[in-house]
RNA sequence: GGCGCCUUCGUCAAGUGGUUAAGACACCGCCCUCUCACGGCGGGUUCAUGGGUUCGAAUCCCAUAGGCGUCACCA
């Protein structure tokens, strides 16, 4: 039998990393096994509709590079895709229950319905809808507003198997009888997802472990209808840690949570991917941890999930996309940082090299602005940078070397102002008056930079800004020294 | 609260009765070095607790604790 799975998100307009991870770890095991991933909309809640947001889900998968073989405006021989067009389907289903007396209709009104009630089983209301004869009960369809709700067994347990957790078994008892059709002819989430599992020939279902207690509801209605169940694989959370230390659900207040606000921040699609793909999986027989979506899904085992809990981690992700960053080439790097630069004004000619020396030295692009700002606007600064301990470097001497670099700067030509040259000639200066380099040069790229730390070292910054400016900047630096 | 799932370094995690309990991030030290970074080398820190079973337990069983989830005409 053919492998297929399906991601059937709510559209809100918003994907959670969690729901990205979900997502993923469908569409791997469906290509590793060679089966079809399919995209299903899931828009039954109509006060929650968001109206574009089935577009934004299908532009976030192509960015994080999910493909599915079946979907709304993709095709496929099983649609439509979006639960709203299928009202008829689920209707059809539900009448077919309700004929074989496992379903019934309910005309209470809503609001005794939803009145707190002992009797839970029944939904808070009475049950004496469940005997309604089918023949009554289709007649008051006709005009009366309804629910329909399945009868769940009173007594007995429930129980399934999970690929991830085992078996696992639940009290009838707990079960109350659950809605099918919504007073506004809307499925609900646990009948419309079983049908359409079904019908779609879903053979696993991957999704969050928050379905484990709502999937005995759903292996009652396969029963009913005389269906074989999927297999079943209930994900564990992704969580967040707070400044306190606390762990929690990954929300809002852990900072970005969606696939898109990371993508704003300057991460890679392709990093993000590749690690929420580790973030509760992990390839066995391999320490491996840099992985194309190629090698994602060639490694990918369902041996290999986690049945605990991880804590999304902004310093993993940091490194992994560094990782990222450093692996590119500088035309690649140099073109998807440009957006994250901001104006550059005169340097925009010299963005190349600027950018190529911040490659190794950020881990995402919204660093960017930070790390040249002082080459924009010389910061100002305290004398107390030029002191450097392990070249010995003072403000003494800072100002013993900046009149005779100064004054070699100025005499070497624009066209020779470039970083190979420039170096030679500083070197051979300081070789000449017995200086050790490191401690010579750490003046000069503190009087035209203003930073203890910069991308780049003392003549690739002088390379960078030009020799007006800089020359500008180092009188101005010796001249602040007194 | 009932029910359910989970529990190896701070974090991601390997491990399925006998290991010096991998590896990675972060952290620390050294080297490299025109600062920082990159790169190289090295280091510390872990089996939630308490009982069993066993010659032997991170691995099996039970209990406790903690975390998470769920109890909707939301998904």
């Amino acid at each position: 039998m053919k492998v297929r799975t399906r991601f059937a998100p709510s559209p809100t307009g918003y994907m959670h990393i969690g729901n990205l991870r979900t997502a993923l770890y469908a569409y791997l095991f469906a290509k590793k096994n060679n089966g079809d991933f399919i995209l299903r909309i899931e828009d039954t809640d109509r006060a929650r509709f968001v109206p574009d947001a089935v577009d934004f889900i299908k532009r976030t998968l192509k960015a994080a590079n999910i493909v599915a073989d079946e979907g709304p405006g993709i095709g496929g021989a099983y649609g439509p895709y979006v639960q709203s067009e299928r009202m008829e389907i689920y209707k059809k289903y539900a009448m077919e229950l309700i004929e074989k007396g496992a379903a019934y209709p309910c005309f209470c009104d809503e609001k005794k319905e939803s009145a707190a009630n002992e009797d839970k089983k029944f939904g808070g209301y009475n049950r004496a809808c469940r005997d309604i004869p089918p023949e009554e009960a289709k007649a008051r369809m006709e005009t009366e507003p309804f629910v329909v709700r399945q009868k769940m067994p009173l007594t007995g347990e429930t129980s399934y198997f999970d690929v991830l957790h085992g078996a696992i078994s639940f009290n009838n008892e707990e079960l109350e009888d659950q809605i099918l059709l919504k007073r506004d002819g809307m499925p609900t989430y646990n009948f419309a997802n079983v049908i359409d599992d079904h019908l779609m020939e879903v053979t696993h279902i991957i999704r969050g472990a928050e379905f484990i207690t709502s999937t005995p509801k759903h292996v009652l209605l396969y029963e009913a209808l005389g269906w074989e169940t999927p297999a079943f694989i209930h994900l564990a959370p992704v969580m967040g840690k707070a400044d306190d230390g606390s762990v929690s659900k990954l929300s809002k207040r852990h900072g970005a949570t969606s696939f898109e606000d990371l993508v704003n921040m300057g991460y890679l699609p392709e990093a993000i991917v590749n690690y929420v793909a580790l973030l509760g999986w992990n390839p066995k027989n391999s320490t491996q941890e840099i992985f194309s979506m190629d090698e994602l899904i060639a490694e990918f085992s369902l041996e290999g999930l986690s049945k605990s809990n991880s804590v999304f981690d902004y310093e993993k992700l940091n490194w992994m996309n560094g990782e990222y960053l450093k692996a590119m080439t500088d035309a690649e790097f140099s073109k998807l940082a440009k957006p994250f630069a901001g104006d550059l004004g005169e340097l925009e000619d010299n963005w190349a090299k600027i950018s190529a020396l911040l490659k190794t030295r950020i881990s995402k692009f919204n660093e960017i602005p930070e790390e040249i700002a002082f080459l924009r606007e010389m910061p100002p600064f305290d004398a107390n940078l030029y002191v450097n301990k392990r070249n010995k470097v003072t403000p003494d001497f800072a100002r013993e070397i900046l009149p005779g670099a100064i004054e070699l700067l100025e005499a070497i030509p624009d066209k020779d102002w470039e970083n190979d040259k420039l170096y030679e000639r500083l070197n051979a200066f300081i070789t000449e008056k017995g200086y050790k380099k490191g401690a010579a040069l750490w003046p000069v790229r503190i009087s035209v930079s203003g930073k203890a730390a910069t991308p780049g070292g003392a003549t690739e910054i002088l390379s960078i800004l030009g020799k007006a400016k800089s020359l500008e900047r180092m009188k101005n630096s010796l001249e602040n020294l007194g």
